[in-house]
DNA sequence: TCCAATAATTGACTGCGGTCATTTAATTGG
DNA sequence: CCAATTAAATGACCGCAGTCAATTATTGGA
């Protein structure tokens, strides 16, 4: 690989984060991105496979900066401990429509060969909060995995709902804590 | 509104459920549903607002056929029962990948005038299973509701899963099993 | 230093969803 | 039965992602 390669690429993921700084993340366009880093349409397309691709990059970067925050944090103790470290993560990822289709199409990799950036954050997402549910401060009879596993779910539910008009009435937050309050303290 | 505008939008559904058949969800194209049904482009989008209503009509009318059969069996006593009863429906909705994106894009209404084919189908998934749930057959600290609207989650990540390579080793009805066992009989 | 061989870049082109001013057909009231 | 009005249909056109044969730059060996 060239020194080249590396200097282009860079530049088309700089002006990619520019303009989506600019204009967010559903309005950036490839033909913008091309033009601003001064190379041609078919470079653009040799360095990533396609949009989503960029997308996956762009997104997944800032899923882990994210998960940064939550690795740094103390394991929550409680349900709403739960859902308030992790309300900036899920506000990012609702931040626009289109960001979330991207995140639940690329949340899950197609093959083993194709793990991207926001596959690999769904992984580390997992990674980093079984630990949490080690200690036994909920759950017992079933796997710090499984409980884990099952968060993940609820959020991802959480997060759909969220875009659904007929659920506006309750927030984000709100109805995680039920699901979870359901999910990890059965009974009690 | 005319007879000639019901014949036209009935042969547009009758030549894209025929091309479905042929070739699969994916694979349509407006060009060629309209090509068929002997109409120009733009016929096409003043009877759809675009190709994702279409989509709505056919795969909702799909996922809704599944439901008349839930809803014709009794009430599941067992996770067991809930899995197999449910098996056509997940099959039907991860038959392409195409179909499970659209699902996912469309079931949320964006809005509450837009409530199309398939956010109606989840609608009435939930309204189908909450029986099931009341008869006090698995929890009974949490309301039916929620335990239907939980087992939702559980079923959109086993699909979610499906797709995902890194979790191939097992199959959604087992992935399943294991969701709604610890969702629904905790500590049992 | 020069010459293949290989890697990177180019931009005209394609496919396909979606738009809109214009034309054509149906309907209604006199 | 014939305008006038409204509804439906038309197809050339646009935006934008993605392709590929041709061109240009880089590199490693003689």
């Amino acid at each position: 690989m060239q020194k080249r390669t590396l200097e282009t690429r860079a530049r088309l993921v700089a002006v990619a984060t520019a303009l989506v700084a600019e204009n967010g993340y559903g309005a950036l366009r490839t033909d913008e991105v091309v033009k601003r880093a001064g190379v041609a349409k078919g470079t653009f397309f040799s360095h990533f496979k396609d949009k989503d691709a960029l997308m996956d990059l762009l997104i997944g970067a800032g899923i882990d900066a994210h998960l940064d925050q939550l690795a740094k944090a103390p394991p929550p103790e409680t349900v709403e401990e739960l859902v308030a470290l992790q309300a900036p993560l899920l506000h990012f990822m609702t931040q626009e429509r289109y960001v979330f289709d991207v995140i639940l199409r690329l949340s899950g990799a197609a093959a083993v060969a194709e793990i991207g950036a926001i596959a690999t954050t769904f992984g580390r997402y997992l990674d980093l909060t079984v630990p949490w549910f080690e200690k036994g401060t909920f759950r017992n009879d079933i796997s710090a995995e499984l409980q884990a596993d099952g968060m993940q779910a609820f959020v991802t539910q959480a997060m759909a709902l969220h875009f659904c008009a007929l659920h506006e009435d309750q927030s984000m937050g709100a109805r995680l804590a039920v699901y979870l309050r359901a999910w990890l303290c059965p009974g009690g």
